[in-house]
DNA sequence: GTTTCAAATGCAATTCAGTTGCATCTGCTT
DNA sequence: AAGCAGATGCAACTGAATTGCATTTGAAAC
């Protein structure tokens, strides 16, 4: 059983082939993937709702995260390097690329104290970052 | 000539009705106002297009900014306050309620130091919040 | 290895934010 | 008052994401 397999099962997640393309699809690559770069990889191998599925499923089992790109459309990623360094899985920085869009999850060491003004409860900050990925430049 | 007009005015924009009401609306509110909402306020008085390219021609000119709430919907704040404090005007921090999804802009005082991987390059960091709002708590 | 069924998939249709093309109207300058 | 660049209104369109429903399938029970 793969890793990716075996991260599904983990989880109560059936094993199916769509699924497990998704993950190893997502393992293979450094940065968040959209929706549509999914698409293009299953070259009509699954259909475009079932994909959409198979990430909120993902999402909801907490097995990949959801971040916006600066179009604000969704893409997704493991982060298990990040995450498996820090005790809250969400304590890194998202680096969006100005030019292809791409968002690649980076550790960060500290985060800065937020006051907030009286009456806001603070749940969660996070730190992004904007510029030209080493892709593209 | 009211601050909306003079505004306008100083960034070589027609002084039309529409415009001065999105202005003042949103010198009226202490969030980013989202398309929707504005199209709320002006119950029929305005056609929905009209108001996408007010606000698009409102951010080309910098006078107001745009940011992406957690649904990835644009809403739009003109932060004097936060902005006219610091030189960099985009160095304030974005908290997004979780509940009501408005996002409030606030001032911060330090922002963290960022070292990315080789190759990336850098032109502006923020920092986003979320939680619950004095409004929804 | 069958049976079984909840869960996953495929397909069609829908929603919702945002954009574009084009004709008409209106601030603002002269 | 005239002229016109730029603003508005209307209709149609795009693209991301969701929903409903019929069919298929993974995996557990037999």
């Amino acid at each position: 059983m793969d890793r990716s397999a075996h991260l599904l099962s983990e989880h109560g997640l059936k094993n199916t082939p769509v699924r497990r393309k998704v993950l190893s699809f997502m393992e293979e690559r450094k940065h968040a993937v959209s929706h549509a770069e999914l698409e293009g990889a299953f070259n009509g191998d699954a259909d475009r709702v079932t994909l959409y599925r198979a990430l909120n499923t993902l999402e909801e089992k907490g097995i990949v995260h959801k971040v916006l790109d600066l179009n604000g459309i969704a893409r997704y990623a493991m982060c298990q390097d990040a995450c498996t360094a820090h005790i809250h899985n969400d304590q890194h920085l998202h680096f969006h690329c100005n030019n292809c869009k791409n968002v690649f999850c980076l550790s960060v060491d500290d985060y800065p104290e937020v006051i907030l003004p009286a009456g806001f409860m603070l749940s969660k900050i996070q730190l992004s970052a904007e510029g030209i990925c080493d892709n593209c430049k």
